[in-house]
DNA sequence: TGCTAATTTCATTTTTTTTTGAAAAGTTTG
DNA sequence: CAAACTTTTCAAAAAAAAATGAAATTAGCA
C-alpha cells in the first residue's frame, strides 16, 4: 500500500482506491445477498476483489470493522465456494487471501454446492407423492398425476439446466 | 371436497390427498426458500398447487394454520409474481385462488420482478467506480480497469442470460 | 345508505439468522 | 518444547426477517 501525500489535482490515489473499494463492497454485499449469503461474506469478497495484494485476516477485520469470528466464518464460506484462495507470503506466518475472479467458475461452484443438493431432496419428495398416489382410482387421480408429472419435468429440467448454466455465461 | 368414509383397502382418498398435500407444501416451501421467499409463501403455493378447486383465503388460513395477516401478505406476493390468480365463484363474495402452474412463466416473472431490478443498480455502482477511476495513472490503474471490466461483463452477461433463461426451460 | 363480511395494514411479538468476543485449539519458530 | 501468534469454535447478544392479530379499510349486498 503506497503512502503518497494527497496533493493531486482532485483526489489522491488513496481516495480513488477507497471510493472503488466502497462501491465494490456494496456491489458484492448485494449480489451475495441475492444468493442468500450473509453481509459479511459479501463485504470480505468485495474487499478482496479490488485488492492487488493478498490480505491476511486481521487486515480484513480491521479494514471492514467486523469481528474476527465473522471474518473467520466468512472466509470459511468463501473457501468452500472456492471464491477465495490462500496465498503464501514469505516471512509471514499468517494466511493471506486472494479473491478468485473467474465468475464462470464461481457460479458453477455455487450451483453445485448450494443448489444441486436441494434438487436431490426434491426428487425424493416427488417419489413420496407417487407412492401415495396409486391407491386413487378416482376421477381426481388424473389431476394429481398431471401435477406430479409437471413437478418431475421441472426438477429434471432444473437438474440439467442449472449445472449447464455456467457454461452459457459468456463473459 | 368429497366426504367419503375411510373404509378402503389401505388408505382413504382423503389420506392420499393429505399425504400428497403435505409433500407438496414441503416441496414448495423449500423451493421458495431457495428463491428467498418466506415459508408462508411456499406453504400457500404448495397447498394451491394440488387443489383442484380454487380456495378462499380463510380456507388457506385454516388448512395451513397460519394467520390471516400472513395469508394476506403471502397471497399478495404470489399475486405480484403471477403465481396465483383469483377465480370467480358464483354466490360467494370471497376471492378464490388458483395456482398458476406454468413454471416457465413463473420463472420468467420471478427473474423480471426480483432479479433484474438488482442488475440495474449493479450497473449504477459500476458507473460510480468508473467515475472514480480516471484520476489514476499509476501502474495500479491497469489492475482496477481489468477488474471493473470483469464486473461489466458479468452484469452484461447476467442481464442477457437471466431473462433468456426461462426460454431454455424445456419442460 | 347502512350493515356485514372480507381483506389489508401495520405495530408488536416471535422466530431465525448473523455477529460478536472470549475461550479453546492449532501453528510456527526461536 | 514452550512462548507467542493465529485461527477456529461456539455460547450469548444483536439484528433482521417473518408471523401474528387487532384495528382500519374496502367491497358487496339488501
Amino acid at each position: 500500500m503506497p503512502q503518497l501525500s494527497p496533493i493531486n489535482g482532485k483526489q489522491s490515489i488513496q481516495e480513488t482506491e477507497q471510493a472503488i473499494e466502497i462501491e465494490s463492497i456494496d456491489f458484492f454485499v448485494r449480489m451475495m445477498s441475492i444468493l442468500g449469503m450473509p453481509r459479511s461474506v459479501g463485504e470480505i469478497y468485495g474487499l478482496l476483489y479490488f485488492s492487488a495484494v493478498p490480505l491476511p485476516m486481521d487486515q480484513i477485520v480491521s479494514r471492514l470493522g467486523i469481528s474476527i469470528g465473522s471474518a473467520s466464518q466468512g472466509l470459511k464460506t468463501l473457501r468452500s465456494l472456492k471464491a477465495v484462495r490462500t496465498s503464501y507470503v514469505a516471512g509471514d506466518r499468517r494466511d493471506h487471501y486472494l479473491a478468485e475472479t473467474e465468475f464462470r467458475r464461481l457460479f458453477s461452484n455455487f450451483i453445485k454446492e448450494e443448489i444441486m443438493p436441494h434438487m436431490e431432496s426434491a426428487k425424493e419428495r416427488i417419489a413420496k407423492m407417487e407412492e401415495a398416489l396409486p391407491v386413487q382410482d378416482e376421477k381426481s387421480a388424473e389431476f394429481y398425476k398431471i401435477r406430479i408429472e409437471k413437478l418431475k419435468r421441472l426438477t429434471r429440467a432444473g437438474g440439467r439446466l442449472l449445472p449447464a448454466l455456467a457454461g452459457l455465461l459468456k463473459l
